[in-house]
RNA sequence: GCAGUCGUGGCGAAAUUGGCAGACGCGUCGGAUUUAGGUUCCGAUGGGAGACCGUAUGGGUUCGAGUCCCUUCGACUGCACCA
């Protein structure tokens, strides 16, 4: 069959009769099967895109069949860099770029043959939709949880411009090839922070893969220890640092700051001024990426000042390092050099001294640094405790002085949400002379991105340059005022658009609560594992931050979650422009059409896994469904005898029933390949019967009908086509899955591996039924040449699979 | 550097979760159909003549290990001196 006219041909009657649309009376029967978003960059529609979309989609049909009323949208993540960068190459503006795009990813789109119900499609770059990315901004806003502070950018001094750390090539700007140095800029932040410990006890209830969770774990990274108060000798300041191991308090032979701890200048002595200034200045040059690796030289300098050690007054010098992260902790570091790998290593470099006060518990000599947990020494009152008691009782001391406090840190850090740039959602706040920052009321939403702005580089936010956007009034005095000049990170839009895509019409709210508590969560999620922690996190975010603020009713935004594996050019590795191994779906579409397309990449890999492209897998996929063809054709029409022999009906029995239950548990845990690989089973059956069975039974003519809706999910086009043939009624998909007969998965006999001491000697095949006694005796009989005399020390069996003689 | 995942025929991959390794497909070989090639249908296909040997490596647990534990090697992904 013409496989490509037949996919029109379907495509059309769909998209005529409304096949795929929503039925929202039916929502108690929802299922939302969500794919992650497209992004439409200047490519098409690639591979990738495929490998996410058709399987996921079959998913969605099986689960329509079921009987669920499937909710499957799709949309696109329009804003962002590429669409501006392209721009500034050639001139062509984003919005046009971007539109032109997504209109050809539509048509690509549509040609997968997909569910989708295009009436809930959503852009994220239309006014319609950013409005409410802006209205969340203004609720985040009210309850406390979006606010200011500064914050270090990637700044390139030559192009005066704002870099993103994709931009930023070996600490050089990727344009100019300038050094990029950090800038602090006054930026607004999300409070993710505030969330980080339901983030974290969230993760135990959700059915995504385990790795995903582990990373969002280490992510998140929470810790426990304490905070311990150092006071700067001779002066008013005090300072805290943030430590796991108190036990280790009485080593500290020195502390260390970061170089943008604002501590810094204060207590820097005259002499160690410029050596310190010096140092800060270089270590803004170094990218923290570059800062932070591992094998990278330590560095420091002296302030000159010291500190005073809580636990026993002593005085140590206060230092610089840039192994130091502002970000992290306290932004301040106890040095124990005995106790700590990276602190060994900088007391060394730096000729610090170095105090053992832990020793091995079982008093075995080990060497410095030790790291591990052990018996205090050298600490005074807590001589002769653990490090685990230690590590408690030092910091409750402290506390008690008001030196200290029990402490649960984060890695996470607050979302920085500001970005310098056009091409994005404008941030919803005015900044007045007299009222300071104002929230753009919600009456005067959206805050529309101008079309005529000057978005190439050249040291400010492009819309700063745009004296009509920039100009307001003042919400509150009425006075002249200035719009925020940055848009907001493209991540902010994609946060929410699963909610959204259920309400997508909605102009008086960025959806109807009670609808979307009907809707949502969504059910199951598909798409690539990078996005694990950033995308997914700041999702479940924004998810239990509209809960708490009263806009929804539901904890989590994805209770089931599924990373396809990445599909590579045939030479294995990832598929790129510059490598040319870049596979177009295009040219395969034209020549053995979408269907077979799909079904090559659900049966050629495991799902998860991906892997490299084969060219001929293809051409095997369009023989299989020729095969399929032909016995439908031979089907349709024959004339059935009323009995059939009945050895050969109850195989071809079995064997569909248990391809009908294996099929559905694979599609279930997306075990595409698998599935497959037992239709194909039950087609070779079929086939066998065809061959052994003259007169043929009903029986027949239902496994074909079977193998068709079995086949529905996988080759939409291609199995209503097949549907049609048999003559029966439109359309395959308002027709139920096919479910397995128990019964007819009972066999009267089974076959055992009988093995002697564990190697396999023989096969007997007994009743399903049969008695442990019966089992040993056949067992034993088979057997019964290598056991020689019969002396056996016992007999293992395992039901349905083997009998293992122990002689 | 740390963490996670993984390593199975000539190739893509399966393996009921500790129970007959290699399902299914590709490729290859053979047979049938065909004037022939292609298509189609049927069969064989981990290695070895064999007893046997085989899931990266070396050990361990077990009646039994691709699967669990430890060692080493390699690949991929993620994180980045996390105090």
């Amino acid at each position: 069959m013409d496989l490509k006219q037949v996919e029109k041909k379907w495509q059309k009657i769909w998209a005529d009769t409304g096949l795929y649309k929503f039925h929202r009376d039916r929502v108690d029967k929802k299922c939302y099967v969500l794919e992650m978003f497209s992004y439409p960059s200047g490519a098409k529609l690639h591979a990738g895109h495929w490998y996410n979309y058709g399987p996921a989609d079959s998913y969605a049909r099986f689960k329509r069949m079921q009987g669920y009323e499937v909710f499957q949208p799709m949309g696109f993540d329009a804003f962002g860099l590429p669409a501006e960068n392209y721009a500034i190459k050639t001139g062509i503006h984003p919005q046009d770029s971007t539109m032109k795009n997504i209109a050809t990813m539509e048509e690509q789109l549509k040609k997968i043959g997909a569910m989708y119900d295009w009436d809930y499609e959503v852009y994220t770059c239309v006014p319609e939709y950013y409005k409410w990315t802006q209205w969340l901004f203004l609720q985040l806003y009210k309850h406390g949880l979006a606010y200011r502070k500064e914050a270090p950018v990637n700044w390139c001094p030559s192009c005066n411009t704002v870099l993103a750390n994709e931009q930023v090539v070996q600490g050089e700007c990727e344009r100019c090839g300038t050094t990029v140095v950090r800038k602090n800029l006054t930026q607004w932040f999300f409070k993710i922070t505030d969330y980080a410990e339901e983030l974290l006890a969230g993760l135990d209830k959700l059915d995504w893969p385990e790795k995903t969770k582990l990373m969002q774990k280490h992510w998140i990274g929470k810790s426990y220890g304490g905070d311990i108060e150092f006071a700067v000798k001779g002066r008013e300041e005090k300072f805290r640092v943030f430590t796991t191991r108190a036990d280790t308090t009485f080593g500290v032979t020195y502390v260390v700051l970061a170089p943008e701890n604002p501590l810094v200048d204060v207590i820097t002595t005259p002499e160690c001024r410029a050596a310190v200034e010096e140092y800060k200045l270089n270590a803004s040059k170094v990218t923290e990426i570059d800062r932070l690796a591992s094998n990278r030289e330590k560095t420091g300098v002296m302030t000159g000042a010291y500190a005073i050690n809580p636990v026993n007054g002593r005085e140590v010098p206060i230092l610089v390092a840039d192994y130091v992260l502002a970000s992290y902790g306290t932004g301040a570091v106890m040095g124990v050099a005995a106790h700590d790998e990276r602190d060994f290593v900088f007391a060394k470099k730096l000729g610090l001294p170095i105090e053992r006060v832990v020793k091995s518990a079982d008093g075995s000599p080990d060497e410095l640094p030790y790291t591990d947990y052990g018996v205090m020494v050298n600490s005074g009152e807590f001589d002769g405790m653990t490090s685990e008691e230690g590590k408690i009782a030092v910091i409750k001391k402290l506390e008690a002085e008001g030196k200290g406090a029990l402490k649960t840190n984060y890695r996470l850090r607050d979302w920085l949400v500001s970005r310098q740039r056009y091409w994005g959602a404008p941030i919803p706040m005015i900044h007045c002379e007299h009222c300071g920052v104002v929230p753009v009321p919600e009456e005067d939403l959206p805050v529309r991105l101008p079309y005529n702005v000057e978005f190439k580089p050249d040291g400010v936010s492009p819309l700063a340059k745009s004296e009509e956007f920039m100009n307001v009034k003042c919400p509150v005095c009425g006075r002249p005022a200035r719009r925020d000049p940055d848009t907001l990170d493209t991540f902010v839009c994609s946060s929410w658009y699963y909610l959204r895509y259920p309400d997508n019409r909605n102009d008086k709210a960025a959806f109807d609560r009670e609808w979307i508590d009907k809707m949502l969560p969504v059910d199951k999620y598909i798409g690539g594992a990078e996005h694990a922690c950033m995308h997914l996190l700041y999702a479940r975010f924004f998810t239990k931050a509209l809960r708490d603020m009263g806009y929804l009713d539901f904890d989590e935004p994805f209770l089931s979650l599924v990373h396809q594996g990445t599909i590579l050019g045939s030479d294995g590795n990832k598929m790129s422009k510059s490598r040319g191994n870049v596979v177009s779906p295009d040219d395969s579409i034209a020549q053995y059409g979408a269907d077979v397309f799909r079904v090559y990449l659900m049966f050629g890999f495991s799902y998860v896994e991906g892997g490299p492209w084969n060219d001929n897998g293809l051409e095997s996929i369009g023989r299989f469904f020729d095969r399929v063809e032909r016995v439908v054709k031979k089907c349709y029409g024959m004339n059935f005898e009323k009995r059939a022999p009945e050895k050969a009906e109850k195989e071809l029995n079995y064997v569909r029933n248990t391809t009908i239950k294996s099929v559905s548990a694979d599609i279930e845990t997306f075990s595409f390949n698998t599935a497959l690989a037992r239709i194909m089973e039950f087609v070779n059956a079929i086939y066998a019967y065809d061959a052994a069975v003259q007169n043929k039974s009903t029986l027949f003519n239902d496994c074909v009908k079977d193998l068709v809706l079995l086949l529905a999910p996988f080759a939409p086009h291609f199995a209503e086509e097949l549907w049609e043939m048999l003559g029966q009624t439109y359309s395959v998909f308002d027709q139920r899955y096919p479910v397995a007969d128990e019964k007819a998965l009972v066999r009267d006999e089974v076959e055992l591996a009988v093995q002697v001491n564990s190697k396999l000697r023989a096969r007997i095949t007994v009743a399903q039924d049969a008695a442990k006694e019966d089992i040993e005796k056949a067992a034993l009989e088979a057997v019964a040449a290598q056991l020689g005399g019969g002396a056996y020390k016992k007999i293992i069996i395992v039901p349905g699979r083997l009998v293992n003689i122990i002689a």
